[in-house]
RNA sequence: GCCCCCGUAGUUCAACGGAUAGAACAUUGGGUUUCUAACCCAACGACGUAGGUUCGAUUCCUACCGGGGGUACCA
């Protein structure tokens, strides 16, 4: 946090800084916070300290520097109040966005992100489930690159396992080669979830899927072309949802890839006495305050977490990176437990940052949406569902539109209004899916968000001269309060990244967007009669747009210039 | 049984241990001869229960109640 103050109070090139803050070296980031107070205090900014010391320490500070950014500082609890010199903070916190333009809130924390997301299951068509691992990875990708991370993106693809011997029982038993030609993903599913229903009847046939698995794992060549022609097709299906989110992997990979190198370690940890044998080949790993698991199954085949643990291995080795993510549903939390408890006791990880970031199910009536009972809602038919519904308010609204332009501009607001949805929650809880909430477009939605963008780009399209003034100046509190809020921004990324929350932006941007609304309804800008004001009017239009723009790119979202 | 997560307006969601708990939707009442009314203004309305720690708890701890998830040969 001092970071971030520093950095703001004291930009290159710009006489921008609290002296004081020099002395600060003697306080711990954590120490101190900066914050909006609420609408009561009548302070500008506040500066909260848990330490009584360092509270008396700063505001004194604050008091001696005397510099012409701060008019007055009055300490209050916890709190040091601050009432900035309105004219000059406001000036020089436009003038700073001016000139850094999108890549204002950059930073330039020079490391290298590993993240792992989406990583869907072959065979079955993207779920509204997988949404929220696609769309979370790729915020924390961007967010991370808005910190100065460099990231590669890795999509590591379901591709092996028991549901494999299952979906070739399916097909040996009931499948039809030109349904499967027509519509793979689509029959391919059937064939699962046929599979499924018969088990029920018949647990027998788990047996003979996991014989075909295993017969998979020794290489036979029959069953290995008959999983390349399933695992194909689903891949190139997923592309095309990726493509339509604006989503590049750096790698697609798989499980499959890792089932030898799984076999190895299966072998180290054998040697190193980190397994038990149980029946026939299994084997059980038994590490302190976690349950007990399986390392290998009893017929050899390999498992999910030995897999895992092969990948991650290749990761640190090919990459060596700072830092890697697995964006995994919280369902899964036990399973990385016991995954990163392993891969300690063989030395893979080391001092490199691994974590999980878990997120909450989306539940469907409150209960775990299924495949098989036929809850789950398919991605497509989201985008589909929300785009037309888009479609038809803009016939309706802006029925003055080029035809090409509406068909653009309802794309653009009908899969962001999907990811928006899903990004605003705080990731650790679980969604309700409810259409009515996917499908509104009004305040809460990105909709208002790419509205709000739309009016300000109208008022920029709409003026003559945009030049920017020598000082920039206001006239009412909804202006300054503006200020206020673009000069957080950065903050906001800071605070989002550190905890891998990317609804902080979201409620950020919210709150933007609505102050900027009550401004534009209450306050003329292109009539105002002042000419220095209204150019210092027309750039705080067009800085927040700067900045609702960048924060939805960073969330995966586009904004339309009319709608 | 054991482990993990979650209980905030009628509903869906916010709130680094801090100031009078914020929004949106719904409901009620206003606003457009002037920059896009997909908007703005106003009213109404909430921390599951009981303790504890703290100057201060929605936030941390304990118990209980309620919901969800996981728990070895699925991923």
């Amino acid at each position: 946090m001092i970071n971030f103050i520093k950095n703001i109070f004291s930009q290159k090139n710009e006489d921008f800084y609290f002296s004081f803050l020099k002395d600060l070296e003697t306080v711990t980031e954590k120490d101190v916070t900066l914050n909006i107070p609420p609408s009561h205090i009548e302070a500008d900014f506040a500066l909260m300290t848990n330490n009584p010391k360092i509270n008396k320490y700063l505001s004194n500070k604050i008091k001696d520097s005397k510099n012409k950014y701060i008019d007055e500082v009055k300490a209050a609890g916890p709190f040091i109040n601050l009432f900035l010199n309105k004219k000059t903070f406001y000036n020089k916190t436009l003038k700073n966005i001016i000139a850094r333009e999108n890549s204002y809130g950059n930073n330039k924390i020079n490391k290298k992100l590993f993240i792992e997301y989406s990583s869907p299951n072959i065979a079955k068509p993207l779920g509204i489930g997988h949404l929220r691992s696609t769309v979370i990875g790729e915020a924390l990708a961007k967010i991370h690159e808005k910190q100065g991370y460099r990231v590669f993106r890795e999509n590591y693809l379901g591709d092996w396992g028991t549901q494999f011997g299952k979906l070739v029982y399916a097909y040996k038993e009931w499948g039809n080669d030109e349904e499967i030609k027509k519509n793979p993903t689509k029959e391919l599913k059937n064939l699962y979830v046929r599979f499924q229903k018969e088990s029920e009847k018949d647990k027998s046939i788990e047996d003979n899927a996991r014989e075909f698995l295993n017969k998979l794992e020794n290489g036979d060549k029959e069953l290995m072309k008959l999983w390349e022609s399933f695992r194909e097709p689903s891949v190139v299906g997923f592309k095309k949802t990726y493509t339509r989110l604006g989503i590049k992997f750096d790698r697609f990979s798989g499980e499959s890839e890792y089932v030898k190198q799984s076999l190895d370690l299966i072998n180290e940890c054998e040697k190193r006495g980190l397994c038990e044998k149980g029946e026939g080949k299994s084997l059980i790993v038994e590490l302190d305050g976690l349950p007990s698991f399986l390392l290998r199954k009893k017929d050899g085949s390999t498992l999910y977490l030995t897999r895992d643990l092969a990948a991650l291995k290749d990761r640190i080795k090919n990459h060596n990176p700072d830092k890697i993510l697995y964006i995994v549903g919280n369902e899964q939390k036990l399973h990385f437990r016991q995954l990163f408890a392993l891969a300690e006791k063989l030395k893979i990880i080391e001092d490199h940052n691994v974590e999980h970031v878990g997120y909450g199910l989306i539940l469907s009536n409150g209960k775990k949406m299924s495949t098989r009972k036929g809850t789950t809602v398919m991605l497509s038919e989201i985008f589909n569902e929300s785009v037309s519904k888009s479609k038809k308010i803009i016939e309706e609204k802006s029925p003055e539109l080029l035809k090409e332009e509406k068909k653009e501009i309802s794309e653009i607001l009908g899969v962001g209004s999907v990811v928006y949805n899903d990004l605003r929650h705080d990731r650790e809880k679980d969604i309700n899916f409810d259409w009515d909430k996917v499908l509104s477009f009004e305040g809460g939605s990105a909709v208002y968000l790419q509205y709000t963008y739309a009016r300000i780009m109208s008022i920029i399209n709409k003026v003559s001269n945009d030049s920017i003034p020598h000082k920039l100046t206001f006239e009412n509190d909804l202006e300054f309060d503006l200020a206020k809020q673009l000069f957080i921004f950065p903050k906001i990324l800071n605070i989002s990244c550190e905890n891998e929350e990317p609804h902080k932006i979201c409620s950020y941007l919210e709150d933007l967007a609505q102050s900027f609304n009550s401004f534009y309804g209450n306050t003329s800008i292109i009539n105002t009669e002042n000419s220095n004001l209204k150019l210092s009017r027309i750039q705080l239009a067009k800085q927040v747009s700067v900045v609702i723009k960048e924060g939805l790119r960073i969330l995966g979202i586009a904004v339309p210039n009319k709608m």
